[in-house]
DNA sequence: CGATTGCGTTAGAGCGCTCTAAATCTTACG
DNA sequence: CGTAAGATTTAGAGCGCTCTAACGCAATCG
């Protein structure tokens, strides 16, 4: 019952168990006979080779380790398939590992990346710090996506957070706003370069910034928008933290009775499936999260191949996608 | 630079490869002071065990294959995190290869998993054929999550789709609905059973089924909408083969002036995240996924050990998430 | 026709680990 | 103090594969 090894494929086609791996590896110098003769006896016997041997003796994988925040975010799944486009170009399998949002589950699976002998790492928005991060990047090449922040000893891919928070204040000054209102990201690691690219891009425009925390998802909208109701200071447009903000904030409008985009606009930040929706519609920033992903397999590949050894760091630039969510303000 | 090996752990610790061995499968029967020399000495080199090596010499892996639809569907991951939380239990590594909704890269995917020598494979919502299934099978215990049909060969894990739609029935009734109509899932895999349980369930409380052609996703509720609009036969309520079409339905509906759930009640199918979106609020049903996860390690580990041949078939009973979409229609 | 070249093929070592059987060391007991 | 029973430790084979070096053989050449 135990699966068949190169040693009964060499058997049943007659031939010795290295010609059997010459076949396997496509090499040229095995004659079309033969090759036929071995392809034939691994098809009967339902041959298949073994990686873990295989691995062993080669000491080397063609493996690489990807450790995901969170699968439960879309935001995440369109880096997979970038990565997963350019590993499949260097001909790499990629391994993927759930981090489930837990720091210290985070820290088990690169261990067992590690113990797969992964010839990279791949860390889409991690939970890790600094220290295990470095850790880690001694000991294999580490590539770092969507992080928020310089990874020492790891390449980095990010997004320019000031430019995109930026894009958005402009987005509504054009349309006419002049009242603008930040709900931030609360601890959230890019938060701080959102609110200060908000800041900046307000105060250079000439116009007042006012930001009111927020936090990372829909519950953590509502208090501020009731604050602004409650105060009689509700502005004519909003720009949340994310997208997930930027709908608890859609709701609570609603609730208060004010129309979006008739009343206030709103604007989300990472164009993610949410946004999207029709019945949402939302304006929002967007990141270019699949070619996040190609970049980050080159970076750490090209790494490799050439031996470089000072970490790279490489920020996009992020872009509008304009829905429904935002209008010009209701003549006053 | 190459990793240091457990020769090089005993060298330093003075011991033989041997005691190496035992001490890093905390196996009982080592001096403490030994235990605490290969500890230290492995600590020192930064020694990490090579999986391949172990799983060639145990000839076991205790690693699952695990092989999703699609990571950009979420309602795959709470499957996934039932999984991985059985898994642990088992101590079992989970290994994760998406199937990007492509048979052939899922059939890619059976290939890698099984050539890491995976102890059994863990198909989420598989687009795989039968055929394919039952190959695999054949060389793997195997089981299928949410796949909506009956997998020969392979263990199933399912949700009774037309009890599902059963509950979306009863529970508009209850409201006082009479007028019911279903856009359905078009050639989706679990589209009959529940288009067929609605029928069911509206003939068994003596009313007409109308049922549209729908679709997977939001752009396919559009034309049903429309059409029910234009000939006037616009229903009191709408039950949505899922939570997609569901919100296509929505927002056709108010673009066509009609407010949910005021004058038309919606219901939808998967409770997913958009469901739970405060400004989309669905009614919907929902399915134990996580349960389904769990369940799918435990019946596929525990044939393992029972070396039972039969496959397993687990149907799951859904559940009625009641949710502001849904109200007693207008009184006429 | 013997020597040379190359191609196709193979023997055999070795990758890092586990596992069995046997060796060695302690401890307890008569 | 000798010895049996346990408790620790170790030697060595083997997991399935790749890789280097060498081998056999047919074609080529002087």
């Amino acid at each position: 019952m135990s699966r068949p090894t190169m040693e009964t494929v060499a058997e049943r086609a007659g031939v010795s168990r290295a010609l059997v791996s010459l076949v396997m590896n496509n090499s040229s110098k095995v004659s079309e006979a033969k090759r036929q003769a071995v392809l034939h006896a691994a098809e009967q016997l339902g041959y298949r080779p073994n990686l873990h041997a295989r691995n062993l003796a080669q000491a080397r994988t063609k493996t690489l380790g990807m450790i995901i925040n969170d699968i439960h975010n879309p935001f995440f799944a369109e880096v997979v398939y970038g990565v997963e486009a350019a590993a499949d170009d260097y001909g790499f399998d990629v391994l993927i590992l759930n981090g489930g949002r837990d720091a210290e589950r985070e820290r088990r699976a690169v261990e067992t990346h590690l113990q797969f002998q992964v010839e990279a790492l791949i860390l889409v928005g991690p939970k890790l710090d600094n220290d295990d991060i470095v850790r880690a990047s001694a000991v294999v090449p580490t590539v770092v996506v969507a992080s928020g922040r310089d990874n020492p000893g790891a390449d980095t891919i990010t997004t320019d957070d000031e430019r995109g928070a930026a894009l958005a204040v402009q987005h509504l000054v054009q349309l006419g706003h002049t009242d603008i209102v930040h709900i931030d990201g609360a601890a959230n690691i890019s938060s701080r370069a959102r609110s200060h690219g908000y800041e900046k891009a307000m105060r250079s425009l000439g116009l007042e910034p006012r930001t009111l925390r927020g936090g990372d998802d829909e519950a953590d909208a509502e208090a501020a928008i009731v604050d602004l109701a409650e105060t009689d200071s509700m502005p004519t447009a909003i720009f949340a933290f994310n997208d997930l903000v930027a709908a608890g904030a859609l709701s609570t409008l609603e609730a208060a009775g004010l129309r979006v985009p008739d009343d206030v606009s709103v604007v989300g930040y990472d164009n993610t499936f949410i946004a999207e929706l029709n019945h949402m519609s939302l304006t929002t920033i967007n990141q270019p999260r699949h070619q996040m992903g190609q970049l980050a397999i080159r970076t750490v590949l090209e790494r490799i191949e050439d031996d470089r050894t000072e970490p790279a760091r490489i920020d996009l630039a992020p872009t509008l996608s304009v829905r429904r969510s935002t209008a010009p303000p209701r003549k006053a």
